[in-house]
DNA sequence: CGGCGGTTGGACAACGTTGTCAAAACAGCC
DNA sequence: GGCTGTTTTGACAACGTTGTCCAACCGCCG
């Protein structure tokens, strides 16, 4: 219940030049504004954001998602808490209820509210790209996090991931390993980040000479059964796969758990990419090679570009622009050369 | 930006009365109140939180936790975020830094700010009474979820998790397979859940007239490196042991990885329960039996009793209560008889 | 001494809502 | 018509902050 005016008599001055302090203007002088910071941190001073926004000034942002990662989702949302923390804006957490049009007049309505300064988007939701459109027509700010490589003139503040070239470095490295017949498990179709993965893995055969069997890309789920009952009907048409790159790590997990069940060891028998670098690809036995991306990064980068969009919306048109993030290649011993009893450790 | 005044306007009342009506003044007749009811759904009309708060109706309530396991937090966000979404009240999420001193300074500011209604506390951070009785006697309205059996008579809002009869379950269950060499590995001793999951394990065995054995109680801590450690000099041991009771699931994943590493085979030499009903317990092979809680349910409670609290405090002495969730066994392949090939199916 | 920037303070409106209080409109009753 | 009681309205203040506008003060220069 400290107030700015609390604040001012502390210091001895007026509340205004309190107020002036923090919203930065720049007529105060150098000497009182060190003594008004001091007041602050000493009487541990936050200002209202209720009366800030009711104000005017928005601070705040949604960050909005449907996915049942959650691992991805509590990453991302401490990247973006901890990016609005130290601009002084708060965040709204918004889980999507799995009925997507009903999901999708949420979010309108959400963006619609007066105390809501901007969203952040994640897929699928993000993905949609009419939807995305509609809304920023309708003049809300907004950043949407998808999988894709930058483009060089954004129309939409956006934040790619590059989900093909890390699955071109993987393809890659078990081509190196001597893999020729390398399966690749697909996940969710309304994600982009399946088709950019599985275009990264075609454009590693396809660099280095390789055949691309239609017959080897097994549509699916981003799920743990999925990745279960695909590899097990893949591997029972198919036996001289030695490879199998899964959309992402649950998948991956499917897979392992199939393989075993059905008596192959890992990595001799098969090999297993995934993607994501959850903690179960560090949990499982053998661990998985996978694709790590840094998802409280990535958060933090929405946020950074949300919040500057959000503080330059009202002076004129926006600036949009665009950041990009590689995930990195993991490797552990889920990738070996085919009939190698274990990985090199 | 539509506000109350646009709501009068299309209903034909004063805005006053669309006040009453949100608020649940009882002296609106009926007709208006549906009328207004009609135009705040026609409008997608949403009170504006700020101006709410600013005007003194708190309603927003802080959701504080410093725990690593995604699922837990994700899940109990979702119960709380749920919860508050009907009552009209907004979540803040305040995840901890990880340096415990630090965190509890930025709690107790966190609870002085205006804004905030009041706290939701998880462990580790719920269970330092000292801290949490601090905080009480400071006038913070709060609720915690904590490990352990429902007290009558609650001096502070509980939501009580009783590990206790969860863990005496899953040792009983072991007892009726056959097993007489029942080891406990340990999560960190900051967590009272630890204590209770103890406990419940020697209750459990006292009760059915066995031995407490010291030596295969084993300290560790909530993670998968503590549960392969501390599995694999414990087998060195004491290869007598036919059963593991693991603090959590993730401790339960290090037994398994170590155990499979060291050549047994599970469950034919060794039973392996967790407790939580992470979704790795379902992705491992085999999977693991555990003691499921539903963390949706348990952030839901917390929050009403927080809501139902926050509203009654201005009034009098709040009448603090307690309410109590039991984990439910869930069977899976982890556990056999010792020495059977597999579990029955 | 007068005037000029740079700096500070005071007064006030505004944001959307709720609470208080009084007053108006209406009904039913004697 | 004059009661009482219920329902509805209007005016106003208040919450904490920011923005605008003006006045006051400082030291400095001419």
């Amino acid at each position: 219940m400290t107030t700015i005016k609390d604040i001012a008599e502390h210091a001895g001055v007026s509340f205004k030049t309190v107020s002036r302090v923090i919203n930065g203007v720049p007529t105060v002088s150098h000497e009182l504004s060190e003594r008004v910071r001091a007041s602050i941190a000493a009487l541990n001073y936050v200002p209202n954001q209720s009366a800030r926004r009711l104000r005017g000034t928005a601070s705040t942002v949604a960050f909005v998602y449907d996915n049942p990662n959650s691992h991805y989702v509590v990453e991302l949302q401490e990247g973006i808490i901890g990016a609005c923390r130290q601009r002084n804006f708060e965040v709204m957490i918004h889980p999507g209820c799995g009925d997507a049009a009903a999901d999708r007049r949420d979010v309108e309505n959400l963006a619609r509210r007066a105390d809501v300064g901007g969203l952040i988007l994640t897929p699928p939701l993000s993905e949609d790209d009419s939807f995305v459109k509609r809304l920023v027509e309708a003049g809300i700010d907004l950043v949407r996090i998808v999988s894709g490589t930058p483009s060089p003139d954004p129309a939409i503040p956006t934040v790619h991931v590059n989900d093909r070239q890390a699955a071109f470095e993987l393809v890659v490295h078990l081509l190196a390993l001597g893999h020729e017949r390398i399966a690749f498990l697909e996940g969710d179709a309304v994600h982009r980040s399946t088709l950019e993965r599985r275009k990264g893995y075609e454009q590693a055969l396809r660099r280095y000479r390789r055949p691309v069997d239609r017959s080897l890309i097994v549509p699916g789920e981003y799920t743990f059964s999925s990745g279960a009952e695909r590899s097990e009907s893949l591997l029972a048409k198919g036996p001289d796969v030695s490879a199998i790159v899964a959309c992402n790590d649950e998948i991956a997990a499917g897979v392992l758990f199939a393989t075993r069940c059905a008596g192959l060891e890992i990595p001799r028998d098969l090999s297993i990419v995934g993607f994501e670098d959850s903690p179960f690809s560090r949990q499982s036995w053998p661990r998985l090679s996978t694709a790590r991306q840094s998802n409280r990064e990535l958060g933090a980068q929405a946020a950074s570009l949300l919040v500057g969009q959000i503080a330059r919306s009202p002076d004129r048109e926006k600036p949009p622009c665009s950041v990009g993030i590689t995930p990195e290649v993991v490797l552990r011993e889920s990738t070996a050369a085919p009939g190698a009893s274990t990985a090199a450790k």
